[in-house]
DNA sequence: GGAATAATGGACCTGTAATTCCTTTATTTC
DNA sequence: GAAATAAAGGAATTACAGGTCCATTATTCC
């Protein structure tokens, strides 16, 4: 894959906050729309909010927000903070002697630079909008549809 | 990383096989020279062998060989053969009911669609010469003194 | 045919990403 | 301040890619 679970399940979840920026939402919420394990997204959450990218709040009503306006917070944003997607700066043999790439390689980084460019070029708010198609995160049926799959939060249980 | 370790690995061998096209070379001459594990490639290349990118030989003289001329091996060949970059064709959260994917991952689609446009259009033998710079896989230097790094397969031991 | 060379392949180990579980801390509401 | 809500975070588990080891089979050379 192009591309790792955190940053997948990341990327959905600032779509997702994108889509309700005044208010804040919760890890639940997220996860069960998103399809995503709670409490890893959680874990992905709490990088995200070391990042500057989002901002947590406790307690009733609570959850996590944008720290900016969509339009700028770019993918590049979210992908470096969940994973950095390195460029091949040098080679990576670490053989010395020569100051450019091998083809190979250079190949290699310029496939990266290409998508490390459309990641830069697009914000959350491009995503939120863009298109006459489905709306983003695929979701054209209500949110309680898509509930009803989800294994609920356990309603006679004594879950914290 | 946007491809694994093993389709790193993998295009190495083909690049260095693509450099000796004529006669075949030993699993251990290219674990030597690109700084792979030697059975670990060795794995890569019967994977390679079944996906018939290249053919085996064995005993005194033999080793891998492209079945191709490297004019005809695309990179995109080699990263289908170890691992197929998969492009998204359909709603990663499996929602029925709309046709074209959410803007999200249509992005990404659109990423992976670029690199494989760009493996397809990149031949072995494109990387062989294109360039002004260093040879293909950065070796500038002989290539004994590369081995030199290694440690060798046992002087003084009964390896078989 | 025996010795050396080299790939084949099965089994196993290892490290890391992905995931779960549970306890603690902060915040709101009543 | 008690109860409920929700994030924070440590610890453990699982799954899989990455990597090792060793015995086997095929091939060449003498």
């Amino acid at each position: 894959m192009i591309i790792s679970q955190a940053v997948e399940y990341s990327l959905r979840a600032m779509v997702m906050l994108t889509q309700s920026f005044e208010e804040p939402v919760t890890v639940q919420a997220m996860a069960a729309r998103g399809q995503i394990p709670a409490a890893y997204l959680s874990k992905l959450l709490q990088g995200l909010t070391r990042a500057r990218l989002v901002t947590a709040q406790r307690g009733v009503g609570g959850g996590y927000t944008l720290t900016r306006p969509p339009s700028q917070i770019t993918l590049a944003d979210v992908v470096n903070a969940v994973e950095p997607l390195q460029r091949i700066k040098k080679c990576p043999l670490g053989i010395a002697g020569h100051a450019t790439l091998c083809p190979l390689h250079r190949k290699l980084d310029e496939a990266m630079a290409t998508i490390e460019a459309a990641f830069q070029a697009t914000t959350l708010d491009d995503l939120g909008k863009d298109t006459g198609g489905p709306v983003p995160l695929c979701s054209t049926e209500p949110i309680v549809a898509i509930n009803l799959k989800m294994k609920l939060p356990a309603v006679n249980a004594s879950r914290g």
